[in-house]
DNA sequence: TTCTTGTTCAAACGATCGTTTGAATTTAAA
DNA sequence: TTTAAATTCAAACGATCGTTTGAACAAGAA
């Protein structure tokens, strides 16, 4: 898809519809503008993923304390992300939303992020359960870790491909989930009970 | 800068030329074309970018077996890119190369990338100096995810902020890289010696 | 001082853009 | 079957784009 290729702004209403054969004046007539067009590419799929993620969540297993375990939480809320790229068109998909990732939140953007923000809350809610010692600060700074490595994970850049000469494949979803899962488990109990962090402030 | 505020293809010549009340076509004269404008743009900071980093890096303490600490390297690899934000215009250069970073390899940013090849090999190495029990693979997928902590910080792209409503912000670099570098450390362990772990592949 | 080189500028070029127009065609409803 | 509504289409609109042009001005060299 384009818009994940190059970009919303630097793909034209002629490119898409030379490629996807359709009339030019036909899409204004569907969806009204292009970036009414963006929105609903986009939404469609995020409406999905956001589902698949409640449904996972709620399925989590729990310990006899009612505590879910930390990994099954990061994967319920990674797997649905990596397996778009099995689907098609997923890929492109999931390339388009690294770039939204990166975006300042606006106007344009604020709709979209929208669709993400009840089901991020349960995710968050759900990590501070399987972390009860951790204040709930030190739960969003490793939710931002993960959305970075989730974001970046998605562009598939081709970076740590040309890196690693091909040894780190991020658009294998077992193996990657294999990696990120421990990683960001682990990553989240460094974070514990900081109290006595230094917070140095300019 | 206007670029990593709405993307390279979003902004226009004449944008940029009533903003910094400049001449169109004295831009033009001196680089080029927009795209030139781009990469000097970006390519004078990466430089320094990079220098620092590897001063950093030969400055790395080591232990009596001559192993940086995983901590240290850790984090010449981050606060170069995150004191970034001190600098006049700093922020919008991470902005901007959060935007590059999740965009394809391809003609045009290889260039750019190439600018960081060369120190990204030496942090990999000093990662897997600090880390002589993982396979050098192992290596390539938590610095996978270190890249996308680090592109995400960046981007600033206003989401955790939203989320955390407020408590979590990435703009404060000391307390960023007192997450993160603990984080990231605690997460490459996590990826230690998994030659028994199980790689499905589809 | 004159000549050469470098720089700035307003205007213009040729191209592309998202959107609109109105006729023709297709589909749905009565 | 006729009428109404929906859809498609080629052409065009008004705007913007990166780049170029050539004159004017400034700076450097002889």
């Amino acid at each position: 898809m384009l818009f994940a290729e190059h970009g919303f702004d630097a793909v034209s209403m002629r490119d898409i519809t030379a490629l996807a054969k359709v009339n030019l004046a036909s899409v204004n007539y569907h969806f009204g503008s292009k970036r009414a067009l963006l929105a609903e590419v986009v939404g469609s799929r995020a409406h999905l993923l956001v589902e698949e993620r409640l449904r996972l969540l709620s399925a989590l297993r729990r310990d006899k304390n009612g505590r879910p375990k930390l990994e099954d939480v990061i994967e319920a809320f990674l797997r649905p992300s990596l397996e778009m790229s099995r689907q098609p068109g997923g890929a492109d998909h999931m390339r388009l939303r690294a770039r939204l990732g990166v975006e300042r939140v606006g106007e344009s953007k604020a709709q979209f992020e929208q669709i993400f923000d009840a089901s991020n809350e349960k995710i968050i809610d759900a990590l501070a359960e399987a972390l009860p010692d951790h204040p709930r600060a030190e739960i969003y700074w490793g939710f931002h870790c993960l959305l970075g490595i989730q974001n970046y994970t998605m562009a598939n850049s081709g970076r740590i491909q040309h890196l690693s000469r091909g040894a780190c494949d991020p658009t294998d979803v077992e193996a990657t989930l294999a990696r990120i899962v421990p990683f960001v488990a682990n990553g989240f109990r460094a974070l514990k009970r900081k109290r006595a962090a230094p917070r140095p402030r300019r």
